[in-house]
DNA sequence: TTATATATGGATCGTTCGGTCCATATATCG
DNA sequence: CGATATATGGACCGAACGATCCATATATAA
């Protein structure tokens, strides 16, 4: 049985992939509804709020839709077959390679999408913040795997190796956004996982 | 010859710092001009205006403020008498003591001050990424240096080295907002500095 | 004292902000 | 055919935006 009423006149796919560029490539507050509805086709205000509630509801809605696509570059992390160093490897590459991809804005929606926000907006953050917390969290797994499987030095500082990798994947972002070349990102990635190799057992 | 008319009546330094704190906290676009005037001490339009110039004229002051003052924590990477090694580190652990510092907002103004910015705004990020560039390219001459000395294997890849140094730098920023600890952030440097040595000639 | 220069409080400007409302259009269901 | 449900264009809302203006206050200079 087909949905009744008058069908919708734009495909909201369609729209909330136009809202997550825009998103992306200004952040949360400086993204007005005026940018949003000529972006997603000249849809009015009214099948704004019909379709998508509000500006704010919209946005977690486009997280959502960039943390199941461009986000998964680090769903490696959690990925508990995979050997942890080529974990976080992938996880540093795809990164580099996805937030310096032409095809869409530079660096990533989780780290830039609501850095600068007043007061009353504080809390968009929220979601973002969980989503990073996550990734640390999975380095630091990775990390703490390879300490007890033997692969890395039981002397390691776990934490001091984690923090280290994530603070240069949230670095990536800004790299990206500042159009540092891909290929010199890749290079020093090749560069930081010496690092690893130091910590081996 | 004292100057002439009726005085300010409002300190106009203690104004600009309080300015500075705002848009550390807020950075440059959300932060309106009546939050700037409440905290510059409930000072008039008129009067703020007549200091300052403009919301961006402020902006502009205030980064040069920041840089003369927080901001020279990087200063070492282009103080040639410095060994490049301690230069870079001394980089590293001093702008992640400053940017975890309690006594100011956390992070650093020039990586996030103008991050997020609509279209007509977007010019304003200019002067900061202008001073990023400039310790990308200090963290690169030292390494130069370092290689150039001996002290360096002459196989190092100079700008792949300097370019893991500077997305940490940057990652630290984002560290910073979210609170990592400030001695989380020092194992990690120490560990990040590992890989200097693992260059050695 | 008078002229000049600057600062102040406060009203006000036009624009944009996110969001609501309503009459009308267009679909399905009974 | 209604009856019902949803979408649309476009007017409109109050609030906040950055910025300007003016009459008045207060300093120095002549």
């Amino acid at each position: 049985m087909a949905r009744t009423g008058r069908p919708r006149e734009f495909d909201r796919d369609e729209a909330l992939d136009a809202a997550l560029s825009l998103f992306w490539a200004q952040g949360y507050e400086p993204t007005s509804l005026a940018q949003l509805k000529a972006c997603m086709g000249d849809i009015s205000s009214a099948s704004f709020y019909a379709a998508f509630g509000s500006k704010e509801a919209l946005f977690r809605e486009v997280v959502g839709r960039y943390q199941s696509t461009y986000g998964q570059v680090t769903a490696c992390l959690t990925d508990g077959s995979l050997p942890p160093r080529q974990a976080i490897e992938r996880a540093l590459r795809r990164s580099a390679e996805m937030q310096t991809n032409q095809e869409h804005p530079p660096g990533c929606l989780m780290i830039l999408g609501a850095n600068n926000c007043a007061p009353e907006n504080r809390h968009i953050d929220g979601v973002l913040a969980a989503d990073r917390m996550k990734n640390r969290q999975g380095i630091r797994d990775c990390i703490a795997r390879a300490v007890a499987s033997g692969e890395l030095s039981p002397s390691t500082d776990a934490d001091a190796l984690a923090t280290v990798f994530h603070t240069f994947l949230m670095g990536i972002a800004f790299e990206a956004r500042d159009r540092t070349e891909p290929a010199k990102l890749s290079a020093s990635i090749d560069s930081l996982m010496e690092l690893w190799d130091r910590h081996r057992a």
